[in-house]
Order: structure tokens, then sequence, then C-alpha cells
RNA sequence: GGCUCGGUAGCUCAGCUGGUUAGAGCGUGGGAUUCAUAACCCCAAGGUCGGGAGUUCAAGUCUCCCCCGAGCCA
């Protein structure tokens, strides 16, 4: 069985933010985490490029849209790269073989009896993509979320049956997990309970989209299309764009991340169109919270916007990852604030986990001839480092099968402060200065350094780059796929292994300017 | 207007089916220590748990009303 995960497919009418970073790097947690779990991961991300909205955006920057798309897409996986997410797709919803996946999926659809001629009457937002039920009498009606004048439209489009699913849709957003977290399920399932309405998939007079087979003048809406690009991204390198060999590849999909604005159209129409096609349904839908900054929702307008590129480059990977997965509760919002992330970062990365490898480095190549020490009674599974190691790798996996990342974090940082603890209880510096105490001293710089070998073990999903620093440190490999359970079991350190000079691992943070 | 979710120490939040002196991290103050990235470790201050009423032997924890914030639908 696949793990398929995906992040929304990107909207590419601007440039990357970090909203999108966001729900990226979290993704790429999940899939470093089944992936050293040794499940076999898809990771599927992209950009979603048609729709009205980007053919108005080239318009107006006078390009045409396809060099549009091009331009922002590639941002979107530059960007990627420098942040080394482990996307396995990065699917093009212009890419030619997407075409042929939508034009399949249509004819299932209608097969089923589900696409119906109507006319489409109301007022329309572009930014939103979507219909605004009746928004009062006003003369003027503007859209509430982008505060931009609506377009009254009235035009002959293809429908997609959605009321023929009021009960299946029901039955499945009932199901226990299937929207996550689960505090985001009754307003879907208010909602649904009002009644499902069918709702249009073709528009018309919109060059820019995915024509509609057997209806001159449609072409398809761009969430019709856009959803399907999970499916398109499916399909491997030399396969043929047929619909049946991409679901073959690895559908259904374990779980879709996404923001919540936008799980009705997950949790709601996309299942309905599944169902209709006879396809089946993804695992999980988990809708997270959005990120606001200073206590201060981000926008061009207020000229607030954090660039992920940016943090990037001032900050690091492991910083602005850690900050985003251990602070903030994955499904909730959360607030970005400076001082506070570079508090944590400092505190918990440098200051707990990166000085603890550092310290018990130094004494044991100081003192045990720039090795690890002998284990001795260290080795021993009721140790209470073992002991401590033990109950964090379990928090750890039950917390980042459910995606929450920030329970995960808390455990590791908790074994690094129970290791950092026990030095200075037993204050090997102290011991050495005294007679017969050798073997005890061993013991001890064995069982912190073997702790910090499970920290950094642990940490492997959420901060790469880290672990594998630590692990350099500790003459240890990195963790193979399949094998970095058993890898964490206590003892795994090998005593006499050389140890590097140690320097840190983790920078603080100074931060002088804002960001 | 209807519905949902929040309002707990300066800050971010835990507190499951109601039950001993309401917890954690950060921040602040103090102490101890020197192996280490001015770091680690220990201790302390600090809250009438949004307001009010009620149920109960007992309520952040249940009920009702009100205030504030966020969101979904109108």
């Amino acid at each position: 069985m696949t793990y398929t995960l995906t992040t929304p497919l990107y909207y590419v009418n601007d440039r990357p933010h970090l909203g999108s970073a966001y729900t990226t790097l979290a993704c790429d947690a999940l899939a470093r985490f089944q992936r050293l779990r040794g499940e076999q991961v898809l990771f599927i991300t992209g950009c979603d490029e048609h729709g009205q909205k980007i053919q108005r955006t080239a318009e107006a920057a006078g390009l045409s849209p396809q060099a549009h798309c091009d331009a922002v897409s590639a941002q979107y996986r530059e960007l990627w790269e420098r942040w080394q997410i482990s996307n396995d797709r990065l699917i093009r919803t212009t890419d030619p073989r997407h075409r042929r996946i939508v034009e399949q999926f249509f004819a299932r659809v209608e097969a089923s009896g589900d696409i119906v001629e109507g006319r489409q009457q109301g007022w329309y937002c572009v930014a939103c993509e979507e219909f605004k039920d009746d928004p009062h009498e006003a003369q003027d009606p503007e859209c509430p979320t982008h505060r931009r004048p609506l377009e009254w439209r009235d035009e002959l489009n293809l429908f997609f049956r959605l009321s023929r699913y009021q009960e299946q849709i029901e039955a499945l957003i009932n199901t226990p997990g299937f929207i996550q977290p689960a505090s985001r399920r009754n307003e879907v399932e208010n909602f649904v309970r009002q009644g499902l309405r069918d709702f249009s998939i073709s528009r018309v007079n919109l060059p820019w989209g995915i024509p509609v087979p057997g209806h001159e003048g449609h072409t398809f809406y761009v969430w019709f299309d856009a959803l399907l690009g999970y499916i398109t991204a499916l399909l491997e390198e030399g396969d043929a764009p047929d619909l049946d060999t991409a679901l073959s590849r690895g559908w259904p999909a374990s779980v879709h991340v996404i923001g919540k604005d936008i799980l009705r159209f997950h949790a709601v129409y996309w299942p309905a169109m599944l169902l209709s096609a006879g396809l089946s349904l993804p695992a999980k839908v988990f809708g997270h919270g959005f990120l606001t900054r200073e206590g201060q929702k981000m926008g061009k307008s207020l000229g607030n916007v954090l660039d992920p590129e940016l943090l990037l480059e001032r900050c690091g990977r492991d910083a602005v990852r850690w900050y985003l997965l251990r602070d903030i509760p994955f499904g909730d919002d959360g607030d970005f604030q400076q001082q506070r992330f570079s508090d944590l970062v400092n505190n918990d990365l440098a200051n707990t986990i990166g000085n603890l490898l550092n310290r018990t480095s130094s004494m044991a190549r100081r003192w045990f001839e720039e090795s690890v020490p002998p284990a001795g009674p260290a080795s021993a599974d009721d140790h209470p480092l073992a002991q401590a190691a033990a109950a964090a790798r379990q928090t750890v996996l039950t917390s980042l099968e459910v995606l929450n990342f920030r329970s995960a974090a808390e455990a590791t940082l908790q074994l690094a402060i129970a290791a950092n603890g026990f030095l200075n209880e037993q204050a090997p510096w102290s011991r050495m200065k005294q007679e017969g105490t050798r073997e005890q001293v061993a013991a001890d710089l064995y069982a912190v350094l073997e702790a910090a070998r499970i920290v950094a073990l642990l940490l492997a999903p959420l901060l790469p780059d880290l672990s594998s620093r630590m692990l350099q440190q500790l003459s240890h490999p990195d963790p193979r796929p399949g094998s970095w359970e058993a890898d964490m079991h206590w003892g795994g350190l090998l005593s006499g292994s050389s140890l590097p000079e140690p320097s840190p691992v983790m920078a603080r943070l100074e931060l002088d300017s804002p960001l």
C-alpha cells in the first residue's frame, strides 16, 4: 500500500507565500516520517494553473497565461528545492497529460448521468472563482473575503449533480477521522445538512482552461480540473496518460493536507466527484489553520507579509521548521512572533539539544580517547535515560501518525531535558577528580550520548538537517527507511567509535532587525 | 440573524467522562555549578480559570443569560 499524501495544488496567481510553505513543510515532515517507518510514500505537491483569475493576472502583466504560469510555478519549484522538500511530484495542471486525465474522468462522470445542463445566474467573485449566494440586494455587491466587486453572470453551464450524493457525503463526513481536526467537522456538517446543490463545473467564454469534450465553448471550472491534479500527479515518468494507470500508482490518497479555507472542496465536492466516477475516496482530509504575524493578518495591504524565501535565507531550514511545527498546534491558527521564534530556536535547539551533545561529546573525548566510552551498566534497558528514551519514542510515533507535530517535538525535547538533568545530577566532571570512578563516568557519558543519538533520530522527520549534523558528530549513520524504529532502541551507539571534535550543531539565532 | 469554536499566570497554551493546595513552556527574579553554544541544573513570584445566576456534598470542568474574539452559513 502506497502512502499518498498531498499538499494543495497552489494557485499560481501570485508568488509563493508563507502559508503555502507552512503546509508544504508539514507535509514534508509527515512524508519523511512515513518513509522512515518503511512506508512506500508518494508525496504530491503542485500548481493549479487555470481559471479566469490567472488569465487576468497574466494579461495585466502583459504575459500569455502560459508564460505567467511557467514563471510562477518555477518559483514554487525553486522554493521547494531550497527548502529541501522531499516531494515526489510537482504536478502542473497545464501538463498535457492532465488534460487527458480530466477528459477520461469527465467521461465517467457523464456516463453515470451526473452531468446536466443548467443556467447559472448570480454574482461571481473572480478572486474566489466562486459564485456567491445572493449577497443581499445591494446594487454593487462585493466579495466579503476579497472586498472586490462581484460580477454578474448569467450563462449556460454544465452542472455536476452533487445533490444526488447527499446521503453518501453525510455518511462520509460522519466517518470518524475523515475530517481532521475534528473541530472543523461541524462546519462542513452544517453546510451539508442544509442540502447539497448541484454546482457548475464549466464556464463559457473562458479560453484559459481545459475544453470540455463534446460541449463546444465550455472549459472546465478550475476546481473540477484542479482537484483531479492529485490523480494526474500519480503518473510516473513514462506512463501513458491513462486514468486507470494513474490510479494504480497510489490511489486513494491517505491524506490531503489543506488550509481550512478549502475544506469544503476537499471534504464534499471532491468525494462526490470521485463517487460519481466510481473511484475510491481519500482516507483523510486535514485542514490546518492560518498564520498571522504579531497578531495581525498578513497581507499586501498591511505590508507585513513574511517571505518564505527570505525567512529561509536569514534563519535556515531547521529554525523555521522547528518554530512552525513545534509551537503551532497543527490544525489551529497560529501567530508568528519574532521574539518567540528566536527564543524557542535558541532555547530548544541551540541550548537544550545542541549544547547537550556538545558538552557530552567534549567530556567523552577528553577522558576516553576521543571516542564513545564503554557502556557498562548503562546499556541496561532500565537505565533512567533508556526509559525516558522509550517514552519519547513512543510519543513521537503516535503523535506523528496523527499529524501532531507539536507533541512529537515536545516529547523529543523532553528527552534532551532529561539527559541534561541526568548529567547535572551525576556531574561526571566532579567524579573525574576522584579515584575509582572512571567506570561510572564512562557509563554516564555513554547514556547521555546515547540519549542524544536518539534525540537526533527522533528529529529526523521534523528537522532532517539538524538530525544529520548531530549524527555526524556521533559518528552514526543517518537513519534508513524502514530501520528507523529499530535504530532507536537503547544501546545502538557503538562504544569505542571515534568522536569528531565537537562544534555547535545549531547556531543561536541573532535577529537584530525585524524579518 | 442562525450555527460552530474559543476567552485559564506578562506571553503561547494543557487541563479526559465535575472531586485533594489549577499545570507546562517562554519571559521575569534568585540560587547552584563549570563539562558545554554567557550554556546546563535547581528554586521562586505570578491566576477571584471573561462576567453573572443556577444545579450539586463538590464546577475552569454541567445548565441558562450576558460581554468579547475568530470562523461557517445566511
